[in-house]
DNA sequence: GTAAAAATAGCACGACCGTTCGATTTATCG
DNA sequence: CGATAAATCGAACGGTCGTGCTATTTTTAC
């Protein structure tokens, strides 16, 4: 292919190396209606012929800008987690650090999980579908998850440096705690449809920061050394 | 085996009236094959040609104990409402009523989630593929679920009236607070798998106890009405 | 034992699946 | 424009699925 039209389109690109052909966007264009599929169905559930049918087109035409299944599988977790981004981690990064972003971090997440009620989180889904099922789909996934993951380890510390938490917090457990709450957000809004879910969640949410963050407040045991009496309760 | 022997084998039946006859063990004996294979690869996976194969029998065979696919499913839905009650709920019953109710409760639970790892949890993993797939299979997971979570919130209020937690708890909200850590240890543990998840979701349980049985600790937030003291927060 | 009844097998249908391949249309570029 | 490459289509293959039918075997009852 020759060499010229340097840059053509950037939709989502991530270089402007490439012409962006036309087909690349009609890929585009099946990667998003294939996520609106999985995100009702599950990722297991989505089909090429279904796809075809929603883009209107021959199912060979969908399957063409894949190669496989699996491939289109793929393609959409990593639109997922583009947009989980884009929606979730981004925006709370303008939160100042510490407290008031872990907030924000989790009112997003919240807000993705339980506002669009007739679209679930393909990164709950997609664990129950691939948590015995090895490969590249399931590596996707869970490097996925293990990103944000992470991303909340990393709020809980820098609150903890910020001294809005207590500083012997274990961010790893805060986080298994807070990513419990979204779980269980998912489980009962979704499926039992309980419409207290969402209160449910939020005040949970309060009761694990004050437990983490209220020098006084027994963890475990209680046997935390109370010694330094750590000067800020927290707050915010 | 001329006219005698009145009841055959009771497995897991429930009426002693029915001849029992041999075809009625078999279709348990497919159930049971049938939950085996549901736990790995879930309720929509569950084929009857793949279960045909485990029993050695032919697709026909399977099929005309259950007439559907559909019925099949909730078969092994109550299959697993009826295990999951021998295993979780009646082995906790022994347990003196209040807090260690309650925290056997959890604790078989816990293992049920957690140790056996190959083999998931259908309530789970039914509610990701049922959640907005209405019909029978449905109503039967939310059903069976429903009662489980019914009793959790029993047995808080049981503490409550013990003297264990502090009157004003609410149940409804620790028991959602709860069922979040055994989603999350099955996600944790079964997806992510994260060594660290049992213990996690064991730590979390006691800060939840913690939070909810100290009478001195901050919930949501501290403007709670000190003044009245109202005497019913709740109910039972 | 024999006859009725229940359980199981065998076979085929129609539907959908992912995938392949050659033909055809459409976009791109000199 | 025409030439060339990319994008799309149409048809087909082999496979699995749930399900319905009719035999055949096995269990039950007398």
């Amino acid at each position: 292919m020759r060499v010229t039209s340097p840059a053509r389109r950037s939709l989502s690109a991530s270089a402007a190396s490439k012409p962006m052909q036309k087909g690349q966007q009609t890929k585009a264009a099946i990667v998003e209606a294939a996520l609106g599929l999985a995100t009702q169905i599950g990722l297991e559930g989505l089909s090429i012929g279904a796809l075809a049918d929603v883009m209107q087109m021959s199912k060979s035409g969908v399957f063409a800008h894949f190669g496989s299944r699996e491939e289109l599988q793929i393609s959409v977790v990593r639109e997922y987690h583009a947009r989980f981004e884009e929606e979730v981690f981004y925006p709370a990064m303008a939160a100042p650090r510490g407290l008031p972003r872990l907030r924000a971090m989790f009112d997003n997440w919240m807000k993705r999980t339980s506002v669009e009620i007739d679209s679930g989180c393909i990164y709950i889904s997609g664990a129950v579908e691939f948590d015995d099922r090895p490969g590249p789909v399931r590596d996707a996934l869970a490097s996925s998850v293990n990103t944000w993951l992470s991303a909340m380890r990393r709020a809980v510390e820098l609150a903890v440096a910020e001294g809005h938490l207590n500083p012997d917090t274990d961010a790893d457990q805060m986080a298994f705690e807070i990513h419990a709450l979204i779980l269980a957000l998912h489980y009962e809004a979704r499926f039992l449809r309980s419409p207290d879910s969402l209160r449910r969640a939020v005040k949970a949410f309060e009761g694990i920061v004050g437990r983490f963050s209220a020098p006084a407040a027994m963890t475990s045991t209680p046997r935390t050394p109370r010694t330094a009496r750590t000067p800020q309760p927290g707050a915010a």
